[in-house]
DNA sequence: GTATTATGTTGACAGTGTCAATATTCTGGG
DNA sequence: CCCAGAATATTGACACTGTCAACATAATAC
């Protein structure tokens, strides 16, 4: 028995990662420092450091994995989703705001300023920009089959995305929380506003255009 | 000369505050600690903590002057625009807008989980709960005046939060910045954005009902 | 098979939040 | 006016964190 691990850890990086992610899901961003990591990995105070520059790298590696995550569940909610661009619209924001709501504090540090200069981050910024062009996709394809008119489909993209993310942000920061509402009652309000804004966004060039 | 300072300091609660806020403005979330506001404010490292809990108290009171700053300047915006309600919300959202632009760390703290518990700060709900009532206001003009369809004005107001806050959001995280753009640029596409978001909530109500 | 590199550990240091003990000043009641 | 207690501020300490330097161990390349 007694497995005795070797000296080198067969997948010191990811492994830290995960313990990155374990931390955040129990203990939120104030539980997340670098010493608790190596901890739950199972390796000294500085082994991290053979891995990750400092701090906010690790901190870019979980979000990085949390951009990772959040791609395909909006993937997965498009090729899902039927009956035409403005459905899979709803159905992309519903698993935005989904993630965001499940996974809040992975869903904060992704977009947290604790990374300081993002363009930087090369890895990050793809995976970031993948989502958006999963969005992007989706209105294209609706433009195409005339759900949306022809209008610049990044800017249309960005106020989408707009929507989702304040909506998100909101629902995370707990300003929407008057009282503590059962899960039922959350949903409604969720698919009432998400179902208004998508019907707003298919509107909009009837009335700018 | 050389007014040496008193033991009692005259209003150190309220300089604690103001000196967080500059440490803020000058070098982010990072270097706002304890310690280097209580250096700034002349006094030793621990004297904060006889007027504040602790950090997040003071973070937290630095928050509720964030939002009377951001209260003030949407209802001077409201005030300062004639010619409807429609023409209102939009010089109200971009006052959101330009308040998280020039104050980023500001509106970051403000929104921030830091604040893990914020139901529990009253002072600080009722602030955020003001501005809200600021947009819902014009709002609620608007409908009477014809402008906004008759539906539950909570509601209208949370999605147009909603687009606010997401565009203010992401714009101030960088995600829409796509290399440094000029100032013109910039302001062109936050008055893009705004008014086609804010015509959606005007149309929304002939989609939906 | 040895030199080099990659990986991991130990020990140290400065910075930070916080507490306990102490000092100074203010305030109200005699 | 004086003094007790409250309010305010300081000093010193502690644990925890990020990070670095020095060293130890394992994998790899020649």
């Amino acid at each position: 028995m007694d497995e005795q691990k070797p000296y080198h850890h067969p997948d010191l990086k990811n492994t830290l990662v995960a313990a990155g992610l374990a931390i955040l899901a129990e203990q939120g961003i104030n539980g997340l420092n670098l010493r608790a990591v190596a901890r739950r990995a199972g390796v000294s105070h500085t082994a991290p450091y053979c891995h990750f520059a400092n701090k906010e790298a690790l901190i870019v590696a979980i979000a990085e994995d949390g951009f990772r995550r959040l791609g395909e569940q909006l993937g997965a909610a498009k090729i899902a989703t039927l009956g035409g661009a403005k459905a899979q619209l709803v159905a992309v924001g519903r698993a935005y705001i989904g993630f965001a709501v499940e996974q809040p504090d992975s869903f904060r540090l992704m977009f947290s300023h604790i990374i300081a200069h993002r363009e930087q981050h090369l890895e990050l910024c793809a995976l970031a920009k993948a989502c958006f062009q999963l969005l992007q996709s989706v209105i294209t394809a609706g433009q195409a089959g005339g759900e949306f008119a022809i209008v610049d489909s990044v800017e249309l993209t960005k106020s989408a995305w707009s929507m989702l993310h304040g909506l998100a942000s909101l629902l995370v920061e707990g300003q929407f929380a008057e009282g503590g509402q059962d899960a039922q009652t959350q949903e409604k309000t969720i698919r009432f506003h998400l179902e208004r804004m998508l019907a707003a966004l298919a509107l909009i060039d009837a009335a700018t255009v």
